[in-house]
DNA sequence: CAAGGTATATTCACTGGTCAGTATACATTG
DNA sequence: CAATGTATACTGACCAGTGAATATACCTTG
């Protein structure tokens, strides 16, 4: 069995990446990834079961360096909460000018495969959106915020129309609206702690 | 030429939409929509160019009662202008839930299409929510917001989120929490037009 | 009004090409 | 020599678009 450090299997991994990630799923054939990653068809079969396997191996790759990404550009920031959320927005509106900027890998995907509700990629682009949002509700926990799921979850849903909004407009400015949103929301939620309970540690988490 | 009205056109958009809606554009293909319409390939290429043409047509037609839909949610609701923009996310939320619900097609279709950046059917997704934001500002307008584009942005960013994350997690309830901080945005910027300039009549549209 | 013409609308059968996946065989190496 | 890995060449299915012919409806003109 190939181990996930495999030289070969890391290309082929490398190449479906970007081929998946610049052109969508269906359009790119398993033939075109062979090719980019220098191997024949056959040696793909051998380390990937099918194409729907190395789709969803291609969004797992994803995930976990996408989470440290966002961790990293929040932690990097200066100011406070809502700056610091502010922050994520604008490093993302920085990457979408780039022109190989595509949108959100594991939401296009969805869409893509929108009809295939059970489809092993799709579970996995679910599974990376909660542990964002877990990550940022655990985040307005320690900071206080009582109603934490809540703002987490508004953030998430600026955070992905955003996503969509600019690759529909192929105009970045879009994630800056949707960063100071996220600010106001933010500052409106931090005021309502300080108000309903007196400046105090963050409530032992539960 | 065949006009709009065409009864064979008709039939023909009406099994493309329903398809493309239902299962994407890349994985239907023509034959599939000839079939579902009840006629030969060859018809359908004498109404349509090609694929392409179809699928710009497909939006294209959904483009106006879509817009008219959410304005007329916006009308039909009652209460002051939060709860009258929480009520579109409330009655797409009722949407969301029925079985066949696949999130937005515009948004879908772009998503499929990201690698065809000047693609019709793009374009006409991109005309579309520039529509509806455009709506959006004016009726902000006329409530005396100032900063009404920004608003504007603001809910076309947790609507279109509310759009891709529901369809991720086939959970409405996130359409609901989009609701409630559309909400909380629009009573805010209502709260600040109060402040600055005294209850009068909404500032003459320039 | 009838004969012939023209534009519209539709069908069947086909083409060239692509795609996911496989059968079989060869190479490398521990 | 046996397990692992890679290559060539193939299969059966599907797909966007087309060629040639036919049917229908309307229109012109003798």
């Amino acid at each position: 069995m190939a181990r996930s450090s495999d030289p070969t299997r890391t290309r082929i991994l490398a190449a479906a990446s970007r081929l998946f990630y610049a052109e969508g799923i269906r359009t790119v054939s398993v033939d075109a990834v062979a090719e980019k990653a220098g191997i024949t068809k056959k040696t793909l079969y051998y380390h990937f079961r099918s194409k729907d396997d190395l789709v969803a191996a291609y969004l797992a790759a994803r995930d976990q360096p996408n989470l440290e990404l966002f961790k990293r550009w929040f932690d990097d920031s200066e100011g406070a909460l809502p700056d610091k959320i502010a922050a994520i927005f604008r490093q993302l509106a920085r990457a979408a000018r780039h022109p190989k900027w595509r949108g959100c890998g594991f939401l296009r995907t969805t869409a893509e495969l929108a009809n295939l509700p059970g489809h092993p990629a799709i579970r996995i682009g679910a599974a990376h959106k909660k542990k964002f949002e877990a990550w940022l509700q655990t985040t307005f926990e320690a900071a206080g915020i009582a109603a934490s799921g809540e703002l987490a979850r508004q953030m998430l849903l600026l955070l992905d129309g955003a996503f969509a909004v600019v690759l529909l407009h192929r105009d970045a400015s879009y994630m800056e609206t949707a960063g100071e949103a996220a600010r106001a929301l933010t500052t409106a939620a931090l005021a309502r702690r300080a108000k309903s309970a007196a400046p105090r540690r963050p409530p032992a988490a539960r």
